[in-house]
DNA sequence: AATAATAATTGGAATAGTTCTTGATATTGA
DNA sequence: TCAATATCAAGAACTATTCCAATTATTATT
């Protein structure tokens, strides 16, 4: 039972077990983290950050705890180019648009009813598993 | 002027120069090894392979060539989640289907008349410089 | 052709993100 | 309560890539 902080934002809420891994101490900040803060932080952002609530934590488990969240799914790797991967919690379809000049990272949404098949001549009988989309470019002010 | 070996696959000829891009003997060489194998092969596997006409190559120039015909949009650099850099000849817009039994890693073309925007929603006044579309499947036996 | 200036190559050291190892702690379940 | 199992922490190890400094090759100039 842990005492609620007066934070500005309501604390988010995250079950004892998610997708049959339980939810360690840390495992539920880092998780946190990642859904207050959707900007695609990298396992290093999100150890100083998660800091802030478990002192003690250390970047390993940071590194285990993203692995572990991963591979059950909760949430997703990001990788751009040769950079640090970064985390993203939204578990839909998604892109990412990756702004040149202020280096924000914008989720990118299919478009409804949009197969891959209909936009790309894939190998004959090939499965697709995973499909990862990264644009660069710049966000023009209007 | 070198005397031509007697290789099965008639060797390519490559210009002094491509796209102000002086070609030194070593990057002739890694940029022939691209267009034979175009298995788009990581910097330590054009290094291996290309050791055999350039025996006294070193890695370190393997990446330098590998930097300036990227640099010059000679080639692509093609990454794919944390693995090692591979590299590309294919200059059309392309993405990249990993079989994950064989691991082969083949060239995806768009569809004619495809564009971006039709398919994902941008955010409003995005410019897009580079993308990169990566899948990861089986390619099922027919 | 000789010389000077510039660019490229080499081999090894350095870097950085990530993973591994090991001992301590915490949790589960009998 | 005790044993079995899982997780964590700290730091060492790993590895792809980059950096550095010395040598070599190329180009430009006289
Ligand atoms: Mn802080
Ligand atoms: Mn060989
Ligand atoms: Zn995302
Ligand atoms: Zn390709």
């Amino acid at each position: 039972m842990v005492s609620k902080a007066p934070d500005i934002f309501p604390e988010i809420e995250i079950p004892d077990e998610i997708s049959g891994l339980r939810m360690t101490a840390q495992r539920r900040e880092v998780y946190r983290l990642l859904q207050q803060e959707r900007n695609h932080p990298t396992a290093n952002e999100v150890f100083m950050r998660v800091k802030d609530r478990l002192p003690n934590i250390s970047l390993a488990t940071v590194y285990n705890c993203l692995e572990a969240l991963v591979q059950h799914g909760i949430i997703r790797q990001v990788n751009f180019e040769r950079e640090s991967s970064r985390y993203c919690p939204n578990l839909s379809e998604h892109g990412h648009f990756h702004d040149a000049a202020t280096g924000v990272i914008h989720d990118v949404d299919f478009k409804p009813g949009v197969n891959l098949a209909d936009v790309l001549n894939l190998p004959p009988g090939a499965v697709i598993d995973d499909v990862e989309i990264t644009l660069r470019g710049k966000l023009a002010s209007a």
